[in-house]
RNA sequence: CGCGGGGUGGAGCAGUCUGGUAGCUCGUCAGGCUCAUAACCUGAAGGUCGCAGGUUCAAAUCCUGCCCCCGCAA
């Protein structure tokens, strides 16, 4: 088939590059270059780099003028892909396709609609997710459902690992949608169930609140780990007003009820310290201060960067 | 040319401003004590202080250039 595909986080390039080893005709729109990171580097889209290894045609279009709108139109594509493209696509591209545009979306829609539902899945404690295909609309995520797949998430899945189960199973979706497009069944069922949304993770979302359970505070680890991590500010003890981020942590206990929540309650040999949150306490295993890398939490507490009685 | 922090025995840090014997907490190895404790005591090995120049009687420390790591902001 003909293939508009619409891609641009790491994510969508193992898509990509599905549809390029099953022989398909692809057009590729990824989003322009991020200008500038830490010193002078470019960031490419992981799909252009892909494309331009592969010699796979793509644009990166600022906006949809009409001189875009005139190229998609001539690559007369069957059906439309997207991937975590990361923005919005307009109607007058996603109508384009014959069979028009789908989207493989990382959760059980109506549920987590929007750009990060698999963070937000795991910071919510869900037990359960999946992925569902979907005609895009100019609504947010409100499309016909075309193919939707289930995935059990386990109590120690974090954001990384839950992907790695998701990017497969989402292309047993995208192909068995495309099969099904092949085979000219093209329909879908509206949606179904009270919506919930996910918006996209800023960097204040990584703020632990001392106040929450162990327990919320861990799926807030799990949910945030690729990005941006969950961190706290010392608001007592030798790095005084320095941001802290807990890369590594586990529940320590869960039953306690403290009155000292944000205090590191006890230092625990070789594996760590303990903090008390509201109940239940969290063990941090590795931590990263301000211009620091990686750090075990022993080793932290070798440095006496930390000791019991700190508080956060 | 976005802003900023850092590279010191195997690990995490102090020392750098105010040049002058390489320090702390761990780990490792050898021995002791013995069993609440991040157990404790004694001893040992292990570093050309990121790299290259320069200043100096003397540089981890001051000057110049380079490499690498990281935080923030986008």
């Amino acid at each position: 088939m003909r293939i508009l595909f619409f891609g641009t986080a790491f994510i969508s390039k193992t898509y990509l590059e599905e549809l390029h080893k099953s022989r398909h005709e692809i057009f590729a729109v990824t989003m322009p270059d991020k200008p500038a990171l830490r010193g002078q580097k470019l960031i490419y889209p992981a799909v252009k780099v892909y494309a331009v290894k592969n010699n796979i045609s793509f644009i990166q279009p600022e906006e949809f003028t009409p001189d875009v709108v005139e190229t998609i139109k001539n690559f007369a594509a069957d059906a439309g892909v997207a991937v975590a493209y990361g923005s919005l696509i307009p109607k007058v591209i996603f109508d384009i396709p014959k069979y028009k545009t789908f989207n493989i979306h990382f959760s059980l829609l109506p549920r987590y609609r929007g750009a990060a539902p698999v963070q937000h899945a795991l910071c919510r404690g869900e037990t359960e997710t999946g992925i569902s295909s979907f005609y895009i609309e100019e609504g947010l995520d409100t499309g016909g459902i075309i193919v939707q797949e289930k995935l059990n998430i386990d109590i120690k899945d974090n954001t990384e690992t839950l992907l790695n189960k998701l990017i497969p199973l989402g292309i047993d979706a995208m192909n068995k949608t495309l099969d099904l497009f092949r085979n000219g069944k093209c329909d879908a069922a509206s949606q179904t169930g009270n919506p919930s949304f996910a918006p996209s993770l800023k960097k204040l979302d990584g703020l632990v609140d001392w106040n929450k359970s162990a327990g919320e505070i861990y799926n807030q680890f799990r949910g945030l780990y690729l990005w941006p991590r969950i961190y706290s500010t010392v608001s007592q003890g030798k790095l005084t007003g320095k941001r802290i981020k807990f890369r590594e942590i586990e529940i320590f206990d869960s039953d306690s009820v403290n009155k000292d929540s944000g205090t590191v309650y006890s230092i625990e040999k070789n594996r760590g310290f303990t903090v008390s949150c509201a109940s239940g306490r969290i063990l941090v295993a590795k931590v990263q201060s301000e211009n620091k890398s990686v750090v075990s939490a022993w080793d932290f507490i070798q440095g006496r960067q930390i000791s019991a009685g700190d508080r956060f």
